[in-house]
DNA sequence: ATGATCTCCGATCAATATGGTCGCACTAAA
DNA sequence: TTTAGTGCGACCATATTGATCGGAGATCAT
């Protein structure tokens, strides 16, 4: 149905909840621990940790061991866009089966299909989308994305 | 995965098949039925057949029974959104489980959480997309979408 | 040094969504 | 009236996702 996972949106809510603690208050060293989202939020505490590992693996977020051990973010809230966050925990982005088949796997229907190249204009667009949106803008009251103009993409 | 189901992609070849028969106008001798679609894409003619009868119900598609029957096109292609017939299949788009959520049905974690918010903005942002994408680009090699400017958003 | 606390990681089970199949009723043309 | 087609709902199989469990390794406090 075109929609995230339920383990993504855990993602989204623990790591805006570790950027608003490490933005809002003057507590640098301050760690969070799986625990403590897990409570907030009511998510299941195993599943939590899975989703954080996965975060930590693909370098958004830093874990530190032992006790009084916990996550904090590895880069700035700005520099965390929303896709990347998606495609830690869902892998790459595709809109459609076919999009990122593996060399010599195509599906039948390839040669009479003419819905692939507009399907992966789609694909592309909506990551622009998530891509221009960073960890930052979903804390603040930011007026957020407001899709990118075409014209002025890639400016980076 | 942030995907489109099976069945829309044959909801979107199909609708191609028949557009690029009718060639975006409507020519009302030429009905398409859906073994002819079914045969010339290796879709399971049974699922096709499912997947026309909503787009049909959902008023993109107009049926004709009987022997000689089929379908065609309702609308010019270039009413026909890519958004409106992913809605036809999937049901409404929804990024996240609890955007459509029925009153009194909050997910618990409703009053902490504040991804809810900018993820209605991704997702409204994910509609205009498809909402200006219609059948008629995915058949002519026009250049397709363009992410709509953001500063000329709302012009139609 | 030792134990307590916490993350790390792989395996596994359960729930749900999706993909695909049947069978029969209905409709319209020949 | 026969026949080729859609309309439609129930049904099963499979894939994906959500959730759980158990143990290994790291770090800090005592
Ligand atoms: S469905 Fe695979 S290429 Fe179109
Ligand atoms: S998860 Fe339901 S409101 Fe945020």
């Amino acid at each position: 149905m075109l929609k995230i996972s339920k383990k993504t949106d855990y993602a989204l809510m623990a790591l805006q909840h570790i950027a608003s603690v490490q933005f809002g208050d003057v507590t640098p060293g301050r760690v969070v621990n799986t625990k403590e989202i897990a409570e907030e939020y009511n998510i299941p505490l195993e599943l939590l940790a899975k989703v954080l590992q996965s975060l930590s693996k693909n370098g958004l977020i830093e874990s530190h061991n032992g006790p009084k051990g916990g996550y904090l973010l590895a880069r700035s809230a700005r520099q965390i866009t929303i896709a990347h966050i998606i495609e830690s925990i869902e892998g790459p982005l595709a809109i459609t089966d076919c999009s990122h088949e593996k060399e010599g796997e195509f599906c039948m229907q390839r040669e009479h299909c003419n819905i692939r190249t507009p399907l992966l204009k789609i694909q592309d667009s909506i990551y622009q989308l998530l891509n221009n949106m960073t960890l930052a803008d979903m804390l603040g009251g930011t007026p957020l994305i407001t899709i990118q103009s075409a014209s002025t993409q890639g400016v980076e």
